[in-house]
DNA sequence: AACCCAGATGTGAACGCTCACACTACCGAT
DNA sequence: ATCGGTAGTGTGAGCGTTCACATCTGGGTT
């Protein structure tokens, strides 16, 4: 920076002030250093400027390792959107969503300065984590608690649930049969709840709730018990997957999809179109998650402040070929 | 820092010894200091550290913001790996893989002082970026140029090709057809590369090559080609998205997988067991990439040098139903 | 007893920036 | 003629570490 200051024949406080932007820098002088800049390949040391700010232009994110759909789509929009902001995406990865590790990795950020925090939170134990949190850093948690008071950016799984249940019973069929994920999840808990309500609505009989995780095994299994129940003429699977898994078990036992029964899945991964049949399903907008997180994180970093902002992104439906009116 | 040296009665210069593990520090001096840090709840600031040394404790990557499993996989267990080893991955995600956007990635990553960098290049257009690097700073190459000198890792893509059409040939097909992706990826032109040889070497006929990109969309487009052509007996598909699509055109065209027509797939995602029939697919092992790549540059950030080292990771054929003799 | 050496510790500078403040020049208003 | 204000610029300190070097101590050698 000295170099610079000396070729442009200013200090190297002026030189400072033309990386910041900061406006009472006559023209011809901004110039010049910029010319100055240009010609020694000068590039600004940032770990020099994260010490003496204490703030660096860099997110942290944690979220588990998986290779779960919604969260790896999520973790991807947000570099995206980071980047075109000319943010860093720092990411921590962990591998349970316990409360020890969350907070390590947590503190590991913070211990890099990190400007801000987006924390992937999907279950109470790591939404717990938040908690003990200085409130002067930036934080939004996705997916987490819908009940939490910080900023908080999620699909609105509830709505999702509905939506997808009330076109099955509008379809025609008595009842709808769930396949969940797992139960300590919000998105789990939220697609459930809409499920729910629907069918109170219509004043349909609630089936007992079939748990899984969110893998196609898991899907297989219960489509396995499902394939046997001639009762079941609908089902709506917590995620896509599961619906793959359970497509496989139902055409196995030789039950045909949509004709005898109905099945909606969630997440619209981009395969569920090509499933057999193609699969009417629940699209979140992750890229809308993304944004929005980036969007809540950079007005805290601005002013300083949490706002308690909160931003719900309503799922669509996009029907395909795996509903039909029952027989 | 200097509140810790206080409190333990000694001077900065020994907590930093403490911090550092230097050997000439005394028994109970260290203990004493350990005792203040934790008392204080101290916690080094990382952005002084990177700026007296030059280095941080973050890992720069590159990649393309896509959902493409294989990229996906291999960033996530990238992230893993890094965390068990201290490390951070620092994300700078570039919409397309042309030579300026990775060009300035890398730069943004430079200006962070990074310790090392992992670059995602499967196209040759991102290979090229790397080759004007200042050479002091660790680098490994991941899907990039199998011909490149540095430091590379990369899955036998030659191999699994071939190990998949040989099954195919062994199952009693005169030929096999071939899917691919993009011709500008290293990762297709290894598939294909692969199929060729298998093919030469049985002497079996070398059928056009039908190009796709790595959608499902695309292998259906295929996919309602090949369902016409009553000589194709046996396909392996770049990847098992193509598969599915592929799978799907035939089955809607009431051609029998694999009674009438046999498929292997290339990825071995996790839904691909629950395909109909079953996939019969080659699986990468992305936790080794992951693996291999982070010991290489964790060796040059040790020796300070690059080493020219080249990881190829065989994948393996797992078989399941999607393949049987030729009627 | 004098010496040496290695292990343990301390001292001050330096890393490359930004911040707070001081200074200069020039303007218009009194 | 004096004053205050403002745009433009410079000066020095300080952020929290590590590095190079200096100093101190104690045990083993001669």
């Amino acid at each position: 920076m000295m170099d610079v200051a000396r070729l442009a024949g200013v200090s190297h406080q002026t030189v400072s002030r033309v990386l910041n932007e900061h406006p009472n820098v006559a023209e011809r002088t901004r110039l010049r250093v910029r010319a100055a800049i240009a010609e020694l390949g000068y590039r600004p040391n940032r770990a020099a400027r994260a010490l003496v700010t204490g703030k660096s232009q860099v997110i942290g994110v944690v979220a588990q390792n998986s290779t779960l759909y919604g969260p790896a789509a999520t973790l991807a929009a947000l570099a995206q959107a980071a980047s075109s902001s000319g943010f860093t995406v720092s990411v921590e990865s962990v591998r349970t969503l316990e409360r020890r590790p969350v907070t390590d990795a947590i503190n590991h950020h913070l211990d890099q300065r990190v400007a801000g925090l987006v924390v992937i939170a999907p279950v109470a134990e790591a939404s717990e984590a938040l908690d003990g949190l200085p409130d002067d850093i930036p934080l939004v948690c996705v997916d987490g608690d819908p009940e939490r008071e910080t900023d908080l950016v999620t699909v609105d799984q509830e709505l999702g649930g509905y939506a997808a249940t009330k076109h099955l019973l509008d379809a025609g069929h008595p009842t709808v049969w769930h396949v969940s994920g797992p139960e300590d999840w919000f998105d789990s808990q939220g697609r459930i709840a809409g499920w729910r309500r629907a069918l109170t609505e219509a004043g349909a009989e609630i089936p007992p709730l079939m748990a899984a995780d969110w893998s196609a095994a898991s899907g297989y299994r219960i489509g396995q018990v499902l394939a046997r129940m001639t009762e079941v003429s609908a089902v709506f699977a917590a995620n896509d997957h599961l619906a793959l898994g359970i497509l496989r078990a139902l055409h196995e036992r030789g039950r045909r999809v949509p004709d005898e029964i109905s099945i909606v899945g969630f997440d619209d991964v981009p395969e569920s179109e090509f499933y057999i049949p193609p699969l009417t399903t629940v699209r979140p907008d992750f890229d809308a998650v993304a944004a929005a997180s980036l969007d809540l994180l950079l007005a805290q970093i601005e002013t300083g402040r949490r706002h308690g902002g909160r931003r719900v992104i309503p799922p669509a439906l996009v029907t395909r070929h795996s509903v039909s009116p029952p027989k």
